[in-house]
DNA sequence: ACTTACCGTAAGTCATGGCTTACGCAAGAG
DNA sequence: CTCTTGCGTAAGCCATGACTTACGGTAAGT
Protein backbone atom coordinates (compact mmCIF):
# COMPACT_ATOMS: atom_id res chain seq x y z
CA UNK A 1 0.00 0.00 0.00
CA UNK A 2 2.71 2.83 1.27
CA UNK A 3 4.46 1.34 -2.31
CA UNK A 4 2.39 3.19 -4.18
CA UNK A 5 2.28 6.36 -2.25
CA UNK A 6 4.71 7.74 -4.52
CA UNK A 7 3.29 9.89 -7.69
CA UNK A 8 6.79 8.87 -9.60
CA UNK A 9 5.75 5.27 -8.39
CA UNK A 10 2.44 5.62 -9.13
CA UNK A 11 3.10 6.08 -12.88
CA UNK A 12 6.06 3.71 -13.13
CA UNK A 13 2.75 1.32 -11.89
CA UNK A 14 0.61 2.76 -14.31
CA UNK A 15 3.17 2.22 -17.56
CA UNK A 16 2.69 -1.78 -16.98
CA UNK A 17 -1.03 -1.40 -17.08
CA UNK A 18 -1.05 -2.01 -20.72
CA UNK A 19 1.38 -5.02 -20.29
CA UNK A 20 5.01 -5.66 -19.80
CA UNK A 21 7.79 -3.47 -20.13
CA UNK A 22 11.74 -3.21 -19.82
CA UNK A 23 13.30 -0.96 -17.54
CA UNK A 24 14.22 1.78 -20.15
CA UNK A 25 11.29 1.16 -21.82
CA UNK A 26 8.98 2.73 -18.20
CA UNK A 27 11.97 5.47 -17.94
CA UNK A 28 11.81 6.78 -21.49
CA UNK A 29 9.19 9.69 -21.14
CA UNK A 30 9.20 9.96 -17.34
CA UNK A 31 11.26 12.86 -15.63
CA UNK A 32 13.72 10.39 -13.59
CA UNK A 33 16.77 8.99 -14.23
CA UNK A 34 16.72 5.19 -15.40
CA UNK A 35 18.35 4.33 -11.94
CA UNK A 36 14.94 5.59 -9.93
CA UNK A 37 12.81 3.53 -12.04
CA UNK A 38 15.11 0.80 -11.43
CA UNK A 39 14.66 1.55 -7.44
CA UNK A 40 10.61 1.98 -7.68
CA UNK A 41 10.29 -1.38 -9.69
CA UNK A 42 12.31 -2.67 -6.44
CA UNK A 43 10.40 -1.34 -4.30
CA UNK A 44 6.79 -2.49 -6.02
CA UNK A 45 8.49 -5.66 -6.41
CA UNK A 46 9.33 -6.29 -2.73
CA UNK A 47 5.20 -5.08 -2.28
CA UNK A 48 4.40 -7.87 -4.46
CA UNK A 49 2.66 -5.47 -7.02
CA UNK A 50 5.09 -6.37 -9.97
CA UNK A 51 7.35 -8.91 -11.03
CA UNK A 52 10.16 -9.39 -13.10
CA UNK A 53 11.47 -11.63 -15.69
CA UNK A 54 15.21 -11.56 -17.24
CA UNK A 55 15.17 -11.52 -21.60
CA UNK A 56 18.40 -11.72 -22.52
CA UNK A 57 20.03 -8.03 -21.41
CA UNK A 58 16.31 -6.91 -20.65
CA UNK A 59 14.67 -7.29 -17.87
CA UNK A 60 10.59 -7.40 -18.28
CA UNK A 61 8.83 -6.11 -15.45
CA UNK A 62 4.94 -6.75 -15.29
CA UNK A 63 2.23 -6.57 -13.10
CA UNK A 64 1.41 -9.26 -10.48
CA UNK A 65 -2.30 -9.81 -10.04
CA UNK A 66 -1.66 -11.75 -6.91
CA UNK A 67 -0.27 -8.44 -4.79
CA UNK A 68 -2.90 -6.34 -6.54
CA UNK A 69 -5.71 -8.90 -5.41
CA UNK A 70 -4.52 -8.86 -1.81
CA UNK A 71 -4.92 -4.92 -2.27
CA UNK A 72 -8.15 -4.77 -3.93
CA UNK A 73 -8.71 -7.54 -0.77
CA UNK A 74 -7.92 -5.14 1.69
CA UNK A 75 -9.58 -2.21 0.56
CA UNK A 76 -12.47 -4.05 -0.09
CA UNK A 77 -12.63 -5.20 3.63
CA UNK A 78 -13.43 -1.12 4.62
CA UNK A 79 -16.15 -0.97 1.73
CA UNK A 80 -18.79 -3.18 3.54
CA UNK A 81 -18.21 -1.54 6.78
CA UNK A 82 -17.94 1.57 5.59
CA UNK A 83 -21.51 1.28 3.91
CA UNK A 84 -23.43 -0.43 7.31
CA UNK A 85 -21.63 2.86 9.20
CA UNK A 86 -22.89 5.10 6.44
CA UNK A 87 -26.33 3.33 6.55
CA UNK A 88 -26.54 4.04 10.12
CA UNK A 89 -25.55 7.62 9.81
CA UNK A 90 -28.44 8.16 7.65
CA UNK A 91 -30.64 6.15 9.54
CA UNK A 92 -29.34 8.81 12.50
CA UNK A 93 -29.96 12.09 10.65
CA UNK A 94 -33.69 11.15 9.65
CA UNK A 95 -34.71 11.06 13.29
CA UNK A 96 -32.87 14.52 13.82
CA UNK A 97 -35.40 16.75 15.73
CA UNK A 98 -35.71 13.53 18.32
CA UNK A 99 -31.93 12.55 18.56
CA UNK A 100 -32.05 12.33 22.59
CA UNK A 101 -31.97 8.90 22.93
CA UNK A 102 -28.78 7.69 24.26
CA UNK A 103 -25.21 8.63 23.40
CA UNK A 104 -21.90 8.04 25.36
CA UNK B 1 -4.22 6.74 -2.31
CA UNK B 2 -0.78 8.30 -0.52
CA UNK B 3 -3.02 9.42 2.55
CA UNK B 4 -3.25 5.81 3.39
CA UNK B 5 0.68 5.20 3.29
CA UNK B 6 1.93 6.03 6.70
CA UNK B 7 1.17 2.68 9.10
CA UNK B 8 -0.11 5.04 11.84
CA UNK B 9 -2.75 6.73 9.84
CA UNK B 10 -3.71 3.52 8.33
CA UNK B 11 -4.52 2.36 11.91
CA UNK B 12 -6.36 5.37 12.40
CA UNK B 13 -8.14 4.71 9.71
CA UNK B 14 -8.78 1.40 10.73
CA UNK B 15 -10.20 2.47 14.10
CA UNK B 16 -13.22 4.17 11.76
CA UNK B 17 -14.40 0.43 10.53
CA UNK B 18 -16.40 -0.09 13.09
CA UNK B 19 -18.26 3.02 12.83
CA UNK B 20 -17.84 7.08 13.85
CA UNK B 21 -15.11 7.85 16.57
CA UNK B 22 -14.34 11.05 18.17
CA UNK B 23 -10.97 12.14 18.37
CA UNK B 24 -9.48 11.18 22.01
CA UNK B 25 -11.55 7.70 21.22
CA UNK B 26 -9.13 6.91 18.53
CA UNK B 27 -6.11 8.52 20.12
CA UNK B 28 -6.67 6.00 22.92
CA UNK B 29 -4.88 2.73 22.37
CA UNK B 30 -2.37 4.43 20.27
CA UNK B 31 0.66 4.97 20.60
CA UNK B 32 0.98 8.92 19.48
CA UNK B 33 -0.04 11.67 20.97
CA UNK B 34 -3.54 13.07 20.17
CA UNK B 35 -3.08 16.29 17.99
CA UNK B 36 -0.78 13.78 15.72
CA UNK B 37 -4.30 11.85 15.59
CA UNK B 38 -5.83 15.49 14.61
CA UNK B 39 -3.44 15.97 12.07
CA UNK B 40 -4.28 12.53 10.18
CA UNK B 41 -7.50 13.05 10.52
CA UNK B 42 -7.01 16.29 8.85
CA UNK B 43 -4.86 14.62 6.22
CA UNK B 44 -7.48 11.72 5.65
CA UNK B 45 -10.13 14.67 5.45
CA UNK B 46 -8.75 16.08 2.23
CA UNK B 47 -7.99 13.26 0.82
CA UNK B 48 -12.02 12.64 0.86
CA UNK B 49 -11.52 9.31 2.55
CA UNK B 50 -12.84 10.82 6.06
CA UNK B 51 -15.75 13.56 6.71
CA UNK B 52 -16.06 14.78 10.58
CA UNK B 53 -19.33 15.85 11.90
CA UNK B 54 -19.07 18.27 14.95
CA UNK B 55 -20.98 16.95 18.19
CA UNK B 56 -21.22 19.47 21.43
CA UNK B 57 -17.32 19.95 22.09
CA UNK B 58 -16.46 16.87 20.14
CA UNK B 59 -15.68 15.83 16.71
CA UNK B 60 -16.77 12.89 15.41
CA UNK B 61 -14.95 11.20 12.53
CA UNK B 62 -16.28 8.69 10.30
CA UNK B 63 -15.55 6.76 6.98
CA UNK B 64 -16.58 8.56 3.40
CA UNK B 65 -18.26 6.05 1.08
CA UNK B 66 -17.12 8.67 -1.83
CA UNK B 67 -13.97 9.02 -1.32
CA UNK B 68 -13.06 5.22 -0.76
CA UNK B 69 -15.11 4.33 -3.60
CA UNK B 70 -13.06 6.14 -6.13
CA UNK B 71 -9.80 4.97 -4.55
CA UNK B 72 -11.85 1.00 -5.67
CA UNK B 73 -12.56 2.40 -8.75
CA UNK B 74 -9.06 3.46 -9.49
CA UNK B 75 -7.49 -0.26 -8.57
CA UNK B 76 -9.83 -2.04 -10.19
CA UNK B 77 -8.85 -0.32 -13.52
CA UNK B 78 -5.49 -2.00 -12.99
CA UNK B 79 -7.24 -5.04 -12.20
CA UNK B 80 -8.63 -5.44 -15.86
CA UNK B 81 -5.39 -4.79 -17.65
CA UNK B 82 -3.21 -6.38 -15.61
CA UNK B 83 -5.36 -9.45 -15.75
CA UNK B 84 -5.40 -9.07 -19.65
CA UNK B 85 -1.82 -8.84 -20.02
CA UNK B 86 -1.12 -11.41 -17.57
CA UNK B 87 -3.41 -13.95 -19.24
CA UNK B 88 -0.89 -12.90 -22.39
CA UNK B 89 1.82 -13.92 -20.65
CA UNK B 90 0.90 -17.07 -19.81
CA UNK B 91 0.02 -18.12 -23.44
CA UNK B 92 3.15 -16.62 -24.23
CA UNK B 93 4.82 -19.08 -21.86
CA UNK B 94 3.03 -22.15 -23.12
CA UNK B 95 4.77 -21.46 -26.65
CA UNK B 96 7.78 -20.80 -24.78
CA UNK B 97 10.77 -23.02 -26.85
CA UNK B 98 9.09 -20.83 -29.78
CA UNK B 99 9.08 -17.54 -28.81
CA UNK B 100 10.47 -15.09 -30.79
CA UNK B 101 7.98 -13.26 -33.05
CA UNK B 102 8.43 -9.52 -32.48
CA UNK B 103 9.37 -7.62 -29.08
CA UNK B 104 9.46 -4.01 -28.40
C1' DA C 1 -19.48 34.44 34.78
C1' DC C 2 -15.89 31.24 35.74
C1' DT C 3 -13.84 26.93 35.33
C1' DT C 4 -12.97 22.74 33.00
C1' DA C 5 -12.49 19.84 29.12
C1' DC C 6 -11.74 19.10 24.40
C1' DC C 7 -10.21 20.15 19.88
C1' DG C 8 -7.49 22.44 16.32
C1' DT C 9 -3.22 25.05 14.92
C1' DA C 10 1.73 26.56 15.02
C1' DA C 11 6.58 25.92 15.58
C1' DG C 12 10.49 23.10 15.85
C1' DT C 13 13.03 18.74 15.51
C1' DC C 14 14.15 14.49 13.48
C1' DA C 15 13.69 10.47 10.59
C1' DT C 16 12.40 8.49 6.05
C1' DG C 17 13.20 8.06 1.44
C1' DG C 18 13.50 9.82 -3.33
C1' DC C 19 16.72 11.47 -6.89
C1' DT C 20 21.13 12.00 -9.21
C1' DT C 21 25.89 10.94 -10.33
C1' DA C 22 29.28 7.38 -10.56
C1' DC C 23 30.62 2.61 -10.72
C1' DG C 24 30.67 -2.41 -11.68
C1' DC C 25 28.71 -6.37 -14.11
C1' DA C 26 26.56 -9.39 -17.56
C1' DA C 27 25.13 -10.36 -22.32
C1' DG C 28 25.17 -10.01 -27.31
C1' DA C 29 27.67 -8.19 -31.74
C1' DG C 30 31.56 -7.71 -34.66
C1' DC D 1 38.54 -11.19 -27.60
C1' DT D 2 36.95 -6.56 -27.46
C1' DC D 3 33.40 -3.16 -27.79
C1' DT D 4 28.88 -1.68 -26.90
C1' DT D 5 24.54 -1.65 -24.58
C1' DG D 6 21.50 -2.20 -20.79
C1' DC D 7 20.68 -3.07 -15.77
C1' DG D 8 21.46 -2.96 -10.95
C1' DT D 9 23.85 -1.00 -6.77
C1' DA D 10 26.22 2.49 -3.72
C1' DA D 11 26.95 7.08 -1.85
C1' DG D 12 25.51 11.56 -0.97
C1' DC D 13 22.34 15.45 -1.04
C1' DC D 14 17.96 17.28 -0.35
C1' DA D 15 12.92 17.52 0.24
C1' DT D 16 8.86 15.74 2.44
C1' DG D 17 6.39 14.84 6.38
C1' DA D 18 5.56 12.68 10.95
C1' DC D 19 5.77 13.56 15.85
C1' DT D 20 5.90 16.30 20.19
C1' DT D 21 5.29 20.38 23.05
C1' DA D 22 2.90 24.68 23.58
C1' DC D 23 -0.84 27.88 22.72
C1' DG D 24 -5.53 29.75 21.68
C1' DG D 25 -10.48 29.17 21.03
C1' DT D 26 -15.03 27.20 21.91
C1' DA D 27 -18.66 24.68 24.25
C1' DA D 28 -20.66 22.62 28.41
C1' DG D 29 -21.25 22.44 33.49
C1' DT D 30 -21.41 24.65 38.03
Amino acid sequence: MSALADPTRRRVFERLKDGPHAVAEIARGLPVSRPAVSQHLKVLKEAGLVADRPEGTRRVYYIDPQGLGALRKWLDQFWDDALAAFQAEAERSAKDTQGRTDER
